[in-house]
DNA sequence: GACCAGGCACATC
DNA sequence: GATGTGCATGGT
């Protein structure tokens, strides 16, 4: 591990709590919506995944044992806003077969089992990958694992901490050999990685006014986009 | 109309 | 193992 880059770890969180407060994170009312959400929101904006939990919720189906007896046809129809309706539903039947396979459909057991096995026990799940897997594992579960998504990647490519060929476990390790194992500080870093990237750190380069930009190393400073915000 | 969003599986080389 | 592609709605 570089001392930079744990400096950088380490000061990027204040600089970004300082400027954002607390996020909040997971939006949810329980374990179960957590879950699903996870699934819902890959490569989805927010607010499409949102549409879809309530249409689940106004009818009802959020729970594991009706949204398991669900067609999947009719599921796919509720989840219609959120986007690749049709994979989804599949993924969140899988999702489910698993729960009620494995569990008898029993969150409260499922919560019992120790991190390691639950990370890959998911993963064996179809369309369930690493940053799904590890966001249900810390923010319905509450393990200290680190979520890498694509804003984490993109934040770090651009400061020079990882490669552009930086795999998923790498950045990972990063933030978990650099902090305290500390599901509450992992919870809110992810979140404020994402209210960062949505404002700054979009596809095309938009770095100017990034509370991030004191921790650019100066001869990155030159590529700084000063036609963003 | 173009671009983007809190990924993943699968085909192909 | 790396690279490309399909999946799809809704906001800016």
């Amino acid at each position: 591990m570089k001392k930079g880059n744990r400096y950088f770890i380490d000061r990027a969180f204040k600089l970004l709590y300082n400027t954002y407060g607390p996020q909040y994170w997971w939006p949810a009312d329980s374990t179960f919506e957590v879950m699903v959400g996870a699934i819902l929101t890959q490569n989805t904006n927010w607010t499409n995944v949102e549409k879809a939990i309530s249409n689940l919720k106004a009818a009802g189906l959020l729970s594991p044992h009706t949204l398991y007896k669900l067609p999947i046809e009719r599921l796919s129809e509720f989840i219609r806003p959120a986007g690749y309706y049709n994979i989804k539903a599949e993924r969140l039947r899988a999702f489910l077969e698993y729960l009620h396979h494995r569990w008898c459909g029993d969150i409260e057991r499922m919560k019992k089992e120790d991190t390691e096995t639950l990370r890959k026990e998911l993963l064996q799940v179809k369309g369930i990958g690493p940053e799904t897997a590890d966001s249900i594992l810390l923010y319905a579960f509450n393990r200290p694992v680190f979520v890498v998504d694509a804003y984490t990647k993109r934040i770090l490519q651009r400061h020079g901490i990882v490669g552009e060929d930086a795999k998923y476990s790498e950045i990972q390790d990063l933030f978990q050999s650099s902090l305290p194992r500390d599901p509450q500080l992992f919870n809110e870093y992810h979140a404020l990685l994402v209210a960062v990237g949505k404002n700054h750190c979009k596809r095309k380069p938009l770095c100017s006014r990034c509370p991030l930009g004191s921790l650019l190393p100066e001869k990155l400073q030159n590529s700084v986009s000063t036609t963003g915000r």
